[in-house]
DNA sequence: GGCCGGAATCTAAGCGCATAGATTCCGAGG
DNA sequence: CCTCGGAATCTATGCGCTTAGATTCCGGCC
């Protein structure tokens, strides 16, 4: 007992066996008052503090979930003095934050502890994601932000839920998110409202299953209106590069639909710096909904997704799977509902 | 094997023995390559997934740290719709919020597992804290989110970085941040760019060593000044109330100084609502520099910290001092700068 | 070919707790 | 006072892994 007291302390201060002292934490009602009294008036004695890992080993659960997510644009390592003059609402709170926070809540009102853990510097041959895993009792990982080899190990394990699935995981779930008809209405708008008809989207059009939808809902409008759909300009290597090449060429569209609000404010800025109006000479629209389109100038229009929600739901669906680990439904019942949000970016709204 | 694999099925389809396994995991340079690529095979093909209770169970160490917060208003339980309406700004991100980004991406730096507890609905006998803390190799916690008595019960085993330390818990560190100048300074500024002479300081004035240096910077600059400083209207309880009944009285001042951005923020709605305005009757000020301050209308003035690096800084206080744990200095070197940020509630800046 | 020493591998002993199953306690009933 | 049965408590074992210390392997050397 020089080092961390354990139950064995407890037990042998209170004149009981370590049974007992178990008993006494986990089933209080299986103990006589007068027991348990002493049994905790020692451990508080000896400052006893049980030991989760021990109690994770002999259980076989340990009682937390993990939460697996990107490096997300997150090297910005700065001094305390950079801080207080940043404008931080284009690095916090982005997408994957706000989704982290409706985890958060929801694991806050269960009961549940939450085990963070993203990608990087992994220790050894596997990804870090699989040390997480071996912390908890459910994953949830953001598309990407694992491989998906590692996830599929892990989900033949613990219950798993992958966020914007890509490759599907075997014996995963998802959040369903209705993307598809919240980009469908954006796009509508568009047309209706503003008559546009010369459009460029800006995004990856497939790869992950988000994406493809959202990609779809832009061709299911346009395709209505008889406009034929080009293929989207690649934002990913180089974001502005893309954009500015667009610009070069002098072919300006009458509106940029971006598939993330990240690519759309990049494109804000690429087009600020080029000097041409927004929306005056061309619209640009986001999806998503962040903070950061909000304070943007001129602000984004955008399509609006219940991020808290899909964190709370993440961990629903993982609660509820580990509960019936019988059958394993690929899905979760109706997707989570999307909606655009009209602001001056794309037209409306005088500026004040 | 009918359930997870251990090291015991790794070992016997590698044909090698459990310890062998394990080097291959953590020493790899003490196996020969191609036992260390027969373990790996079959590894993977089992699906193998260390547990991490076990390990930390035979080590000693978990590998993570805790941070235990607060149930901050977080009751909110709303709906998908709801939140698609919603303005979240006021709600997120806060104070502790983007504490906690910091330690995040310190965690995330140093490959540390982060395990994020709550207060709220305990599970037992002792505070959840206590669960958490028994989980990770040091712990940080905000002042008021966790019993003292259990704090100081936790320091004895683990090292602990209390945040905004409020009695010291004995034994744990803390970030120190330099409130006083910053409000002082904040203070210096409405005497001498406004000329306000009757100050009224909404929050509490003792309690916590932050609040208790916030107010001091407030009466270091009045006493300074040669104007007396009164009691503080203390917000705690009903903060409307308490500003109402100032109103009421009709004895505005020229400025309510208050202790966080949060009190602000009450304060400007109490007074929107009573049509007085702000900063043309009275100005009013707070503390910390959270975005919803950017966002309200008016502005607000107020005293930034570097929250960020407030959570960085604790994340490596507790790798410091888990390293040598033989001494243990209470404090940690230079106090952060705090600045005083200057905006449209206290009179700065016209309306665009 | 036999011997030697370091590298590779294995054996065995916990780490702190939960929990079947065994044992003891204790009050009620006879 | 004795018996009986449920409650209270204890004994014993195992959870999956790490790691001293023991053992075996193997190439180089005499």
């Amino acid at each position: 007992m020089a080092g961390k007291p354990t139950v064995y302390d407890v037990a042998e201060r209170a004149g009981v066996s370590i049974a007992t002292v178990s008993f006494a934490f986990s089933q209080p009602q299986r103990v006589r008052k007068k027991t348990l009294d002493s049994v905790l008036a020692a451990a508080a004695a000896l400052g006893y503090v049980p030991n989760a890992s021990a109690r994770g080993l002999a259980k076989g659960r340990t009682g937390a979930i993990g939460l697996y997510s990107f490096d997300h644009l997150l090297e910005v390592e700065r001094d305390p003095v950079d801080e207080l003059r940043a404008g931080d609402e284009r690095l916090f709170p982005l997408y994957p934050d706000v989704v982290q926070r409706g985890v958060e809540l929801e694991c806050r009102r269960r009961g549940l502890a939450l085990m963070l853990g993203s990608g990087g510097a992994g220790a050894g041959h596997l990804s870090a994601v699989v040390d997480v895993a071996g912390r908890v009792d459910g994953l949830i990982a953001f598309a990407g932000a694992a491989p998906v080899d590692a996830l599929t190990r892990i989900a033949r394990r613990i219950p798993v839920v992958e966020l914007g699935g890509e490759t599907r995981v075997t014996g995963a779930r998802t959040v369903l998110v209705d993307h598809r008809s919240g980009m469908r209405r954006l796009v509508e708008h568009l047309l209706r409202e503003h008559g546009h008809r010369r459009f460029t989207y800006v995004g990856v059009a497939g790869g992950t299953a988000e994406s493809a939808d959202r990609f779809g809902g832009y061709a299911d409008a346009l395709t209505a209106a008889g406009i034929p759909v080009d293929p989207p300009l690649d934002s990913r290597p180089g974001q502005e590069a893309t954009t500015r090449a667009a610009l070069a060429e002098a072919r300006l569209p009458d509106v940029f639909v971006c598939a993330t609000d990240q690519e759309a404010l990049v494109v804000l800025d690429v087009l600020r710096e080029a000097g041409v109006d927004v929306p005056g000479r061309v619209a640009v629209t986001g999806f998503d909904g962040i903070l950061a389109g909000r304070l943007s100038s001129p602000p984004l229009t955008t399509v609006r997704q219940p991020m808290e929600a899909v964190g709370r739901t993440a961990v629903r669906l993982l609660v509820h799977s580990a509960a019936e680990r019988s059958e394993r439904s690929e899905e979760a019942g109706t997707p989570l509902p999307t909606e655009p949000v009209l602001r001056r970016s794309c037209g409306c709204r005088p500026p004040r």
